[in-house]
DNA sequence: GACCTTTGTTCATATATCGCACATATTGTG
DNA sequence: CACAATATGTGCGATATATGAACAAAGGTC
């Protein structure tokens, strides 16, 4: 296969950084060879090269990944205008609510969190930016799902995969889709306790100048604390007001 | 050169990426070309294989990075420990004295923001997770600095750019060396508008369970609202008190 | 609109990389 | 302690990639 055009080193690579998550920080070449489905020569020299450019640490058996990786992801949050001008905003939203606010983008059948403020901590979930959650459960995911043609949105559910991760996760496609259109309509998103049990989730969109979705931002909070119903008497004028301001700033 | 360890192609990749930051988010081939030293055609072979692969986006005149570049740094975030202990404890600290509290590791001449909890922004600069910043002029770059042999902390002084920020900022290494000798000494830096007028912020060093400094934790205050002189007195004992509960948590 | 400059694309060839197979090292086990 | 099992290192031929120059296209200037 002579792709002219593409640089299948570079690609290999890139598979190998990612090979590394959550519960697989350190690992050896062998490791990596399987889960990226690359020979353990080719494996072996991305990793050398990785370590080689600092982006990696080896002692001989295993490696682990540098903070100097983070510039590769941070390329992206500064040269991005959106977690800029999204952030401030998030901080002051968070500081008057008394709950955290987030905003995010969709990545695939993911939502990719792009800027946090954090008030105390309600999940389980360590999310900070570049986080991921599954969309489709998630009230950000809802509201950009919701945004888009329903031939897109559906096509991104079945690549999803659809589990229960608590006993009221939505997970049938039709139901999705139906709350999909209710979510268009009444212009917001709530969660209950669908991605972990005790949180709860509102999002709204945030539009740009020409009225394109090119965002979300939510706010959580504990169940507990605040019952679902009461989400949206709460918190979606705070949300609504921070999407208004936004959006002549976005493009 | 013929280095059979060494995946050229894959380094040249990484570098391409790199090429994009703050004051360049959009790129076009040329542009490329001349950040990273790659020849035209090879630069464009990794953008091409970038925007293949989903990193970037291409109009067919210039290539903009997508959020799918941040499962790269999320790797590292996700993977390493560090950050997920720590967050938990910031957004404590944070709620606590109502100022931002941030966590940072050491990389080259750089800190690195591994994790922070912002309450209302003092900064023009938008910290978060992967963000950079000089260590010789930042807290937490002090108190790491001063955690290192003298001979590495100088070295390190040697590669950095060291300019002034603001009037008030250290740049002569001498007198930086004796500020690292003193922040071992006492065990926390105070910086006073090094980095931005109207910035103080107050650093103390993480050991692990060994003992070893492994990064380092913050707290950053507007001056108009706590003098300098006051940093110490008011936040030391909460930076210090969560420096100790972490210390067994960490290897 | 003709000129110049910059940028993007294509192509042939020299060179570097891939993946295989084999050699070696390490780890675990009875 | 020896054996098996698993993991890592290495040389080589086939194949993919980088290079730089030549060409094409776009953009800017007068």
């Amino acid at each position: 296969m002579q792709e002219t055009d593409f640089v299948s080193g570079f690609a290999r690579g890139l598979k190998v950084i990612e090979a590394f998550g959550e519960t697989t920080p350190r690992l050896a070449i062998a490791d990596v060879a399987k889960a990226t489905g690359l020979d353990r020569a080719t494996a072996r020299r991305c990793l050398l090269t990785l370590a080689e450019l600092g982006y990696a640490d080896y002692d001989g058996k295993f490696f682990v990944l540098t903070p100097k990786i983070l510039r590769l992801g941070h390329a992206y949050l500064s040269a991005t205008p959106l977690p800029h001008i999204v952030q401030p905003f998030l901080d002051k939203l968070a500081e008057e609510v008394h709950q955290s606010a987030s905003a995010s983008v969709l990545d695939g059948t993911e939502v990719v969190y792009i800027a946090r403020a954090s008030q105390k901590r309600v999940m389980s979930i360590n999310l900070m930016p570049g986080s991921r959650l599954p969309a489709y459960c998630a009230s950000m995911g809802r509201v950009l799902l919701a945004a888009m043609p329903d031939s897109e949105s559906l096509a991104l559910l079945k690549q999803s995969n659809l589990r229960p991760f608590t006993p009221r996760t939505l997970t049938d496609p039709v139901r999705l889709m139906e709350e999909f259109a209710r979510v268009r309509e009444q212009g917001f998103a709530v969660i209950d306790q669908e991605l972990e049990l005790g949180l709860c989730s509102i999002a709204v969109p945030l539009e740009n100048d020409r009225g394109r979705v090119v965002a979300a931002i939510n706010i959580g909070a504990p169940a507990a604390s605040v019952p679902a119903v009461e989400m949206a008497e709460r918190y979606l004028e705070p949300l609504k007001g921070v999407a208004r301001l936004l959006k002549s700033l976005l493009r």
